[in-house]
Formats: structure tokens, sequence, C-alpha cells
DNA sequence: GGCCATAAATGACAATAGTCAAGCGATTGC
DNA sequence: GCAATCGCTTGACTATTGTCATTTATGGCC
């Protein structure tokens, strides 16, 4: 197993990027690699949760089974990302299950190593916070979107997410299925369909996995338009 | 100011309940109390936050404004407990707005003076991380309903969270207003009506701010319905 | 090149939830 | 006691989205 390319992106990984070098190889010399198949399970809602997670290369989706047997994608991580800071350090269950959707590369770091990092050096705590508040964020933020914004709003939200430019045009590459991707947005695959028409007269052109965009402020703007007058004026 | 109630219920927050007592000592002394009227503003979305919010008396609602106008209500808290934790330690922006829904009494934890608490102790930090989990966790809930239950069913779902006992019959207060809780659960005040209109024959009944549950077991199974046959297959 | 398997788009229909307007009921104030 | 008001409910209508069946690519594969 060549590492060093693999170690060069946990380098740069959110949580670790900003960790002081030594750190960081104490670390990822205590952790472990493993290699995951399309749709191999990583953890199942309810397991005790022992590691901290950084995604090297591939997608991997969080997600939760309901009572009632529908699954509800909770977010999708892939390169340089990480999860399950938050709930590792108590030892506490996860309250989500976690699966490959393509072959994916991710590094496991014991939480009683990081434990140890964070008695000796309060700011390794303090990322590790900033990196759970970024999920928190994220969470809100999803919130939000499917609270207040009308499906292909969502779709249009979701696109810019990944432009790099400001504004013009831009090509992007849809990141995992079209199945997977309603699911992140909270619709049936069917609704994706129609919320990618409705973006077409836009300028947004779906093919295969690539969508370009046109005209990327004309985007952002659609995407903050009321859905209707205002959606819940709560006073 | 008769503080002493007061300090007995922030010594049983959520938060600090399992922080050592001479820690909580320090901590309180080092905070401020804080009384809100109905409607007043704790903070707004974009400010940086400095302090950790911890509430003894009252409802506070974290809520967003959109780009076009709509308001989402992200939570809502009461006595006990406790919200910026994650946020207050890199001075991030809180990327939510608080406003007290009735009056209301809040300490305020200077986050300096948490940071100084971490660095003499571990469990500290660790006890904020598992706090925070929670939020996320809860976040993570209200995601799930939202994707894959009807309103009627997240209303019932709301409903049991205030029931204490586990079958049988019960009588819960309902908290704040119903626009709120509206609000709370992503759909207009009329669709709440409906919403409970649905439960009736199920034997909830509403008057004024009260709500009786003939069965809880019956509204819980309700409660796992499928929306419609298995809601998102994604596999 | 033609064929099969899978993924995506479309059309018809139903269910859910938002919109707007009207109606009720209780509380408050005069 | 009566009117004004506020909070909530109802009803009629519309829009959006899920459902199901069908059609249309698309990509291997022999």
């Amino acid at each position: 197993m060549s590492e060093e390319p693999n170690r060069e992106i946990a380098r740069n990984s959110l949580l670790l990027k900003s960790f002081p070098k030594s750190y960081v190889d104490t670390l990822l010399a205590r952790s472990t690699w493993h290699s995951y198949d399309r749709g191999e399970t990583l953890f199942l809602h309810g397991e005790t949760a022992r590691s901290i997670h950084i995604v090297i290369d591939g997608w991997i989706k969080l997600y939760r089974i309901a009572a009632n047997g529908g699954e509800t994608v909770v977010s999708v991580f892939t390169k340089g990302e990480s999860f399950g800071e938050a709930v590792a350090f108590k030892n506490r269950k996860y309250p989500v299950s976690a699966e490959a959707v393509t072959a994916s590369q991710v590094i496991q770091i014991p939480s009683n190593v990081l434990l140890d990092m964070m008695r000796k050096d309060l700011d390794v705590s303090v990322e590790i916070l900033a990196s759970t508040f970024t999920h928190l964020h994220s969470l809100v933020s999803q919130l939000e979107q499917l609270k207040a914004q009308t499906g292909a709003q969502r779709v249009a939200e979701f696109l810019l997410e990944f432009c790099d430019e400001e504004a013009g045009s831009s090509m992007v590459t849809l990141p995992y299925d079209k199945v997977l991707i309603a699911g992140r947005l909270g619709m049936k695959p069917e609704s994706l369909s129609r919320a990618f028409a409705k973006l077409k007269p836009l300028g947004v052109r779906i093919s295969r996995n690539h969508a370009s965009i046109d005209d990327i402020e004309r985007l952002r703007e659609y995407t903050e338009e009321d859905p209707a007058t205002s959606w819940n004026k709560v006073l």
C-alpha cells in the first residue's frame, strides 16, 4: 500500500490541517487505514463509536433508517472531510449509519488517541469543537433549506456549492448518483428530474454526471427568491 | 435579585450538572445573568459569539431568516438547556438568531472563562463536546422527521416528546404558541390545526394549551407508520 | 451492429401542504 | 354588556411532490 499520497491527503484534511505537524504524525501512526467497496457498511446506527473517521477517497453517506423503513440521507462526505468527532469521545452510540457509496478509503483515529492529545494541548480540543461546529452549521443550513425552499431551489443551491467561481459560467461534476442527490435533498428521484427541468430555462444543463451553469449569479438569485411571498412569518 | 433558586437551576442544567462543583462555582461567579422580555432578541445571525447561554426560565427560540425573508425555527430551548457551545470557542459568528418567546432568564458564560477551565481539566472539554453532540443529534432527528414523515406524524412525535409515561394516557402542556410549534415542525399554523384534527380519531384532544392523549402506544405506532409504503428506498 | 440491463425522464393521478378569506371563541377594554 | 381584538380553526382552491406505469436513453456485451 503506497501510503504517501494518502498521508498527504490526511494531513490536509479539514480536521487535521490546523494541528501541529508533530501531533499529526503521532495521530496517523496510531490510526488505521481502511478500504471499503461500494455499498459496504462502515458502522450502523446504534453501534458504539470508538473512533473518528477521515475520508481519504470516495464518498461516504451518513443515513438513518426510520422506524417505518424509510431512509434519510443525513450527509455525504468526501476527500478531506471527517465525521464522528462529537460522538466518539464519550463512546456514545452512533445516531446514524455510514455506508460507502463508492469504493472509498478512510482513516480511523481511535478516540482515546485523540483524547490523549487533547489532554496535552487545548488547541486540539478547540479545533475538534470547531470541526463539530461546522457539521452543526451544515445541518442547520439543511434544515433551513428543507423548510424554506422549494425542490428546485434546493437543487440550485446544491449545485452552487460545487462551483468554485463567484459569477459567470461553470461546469460542475455531480458527485454521486442521482438517487443519492435526491435523498440528500429530501426528495424523490422523479422530483429531482423535474427540478432539473425547471432549472433548464435558467441556464442549467445536465448531461450524464456533469452540470453546466450559464450564469451563476442568476442561479443564486433564483435560490433566494420567495417560494411564495414569505414562508413563515412568525411575529 | 434572589439568585439562590436560579443558581440551583443552573447547577442542574444539562451542561453543568456533570461538572465538578468547585468549577461550577467559579463559572457562575464569572458569568452574567440576563432577563429578557417576550420578543426580545438575545443575538442576531452573524454576530460574533462570545459566550454560552443557559436558559434558567422561559423559552428561547433559535431561528434563521432566509435570504427571501422566510423564518425557520431551528430549535427551542427551555429551563436547563444550553446553546452556543460550539460556536463560542473560536469566536465564530452565530449561524442563527435567538429570541425570547416568553419572558426569560438566561445565564451567559463568557467563552474565555470556559476555555480556562478546559485548559485545567479535560473532562470539561469532553462534557462540552457531549452537549454539542446532543444538539447535533437532535438536528439529525429533525431532519429525519422532516424528510420522512407527514405533518400529522411530526405533530404526534412532537407531542410524545413531552410525555413522561411510556404507555397509557397522558396530559401534556403545550410549551409555546401554536404558531411557534408550527414553525418548529416546519409547517404553517393552518396545517398544524389540520394535523391536530387528524390526530383526534387517534385519541388526541387539544384544548387551550393542553393536549390529552388517550393511548400513547397507539400514537407511537402511528408515528412509525409508512407515509406510503416506504419513503426513500435508496439501493 | 443489435440486444439487454440499468438509469433517467415523462405523463397521469393522488396526496399533502400552502394560500387566502371567512368564521368562531375567548379575552380585554370601555 | 358590547365591541374590538387576537388566536385559532375551517373551507375552497392551488401548487408541489410523491406514486406508479411507461418510455426513452445509455452503456456494456456478445
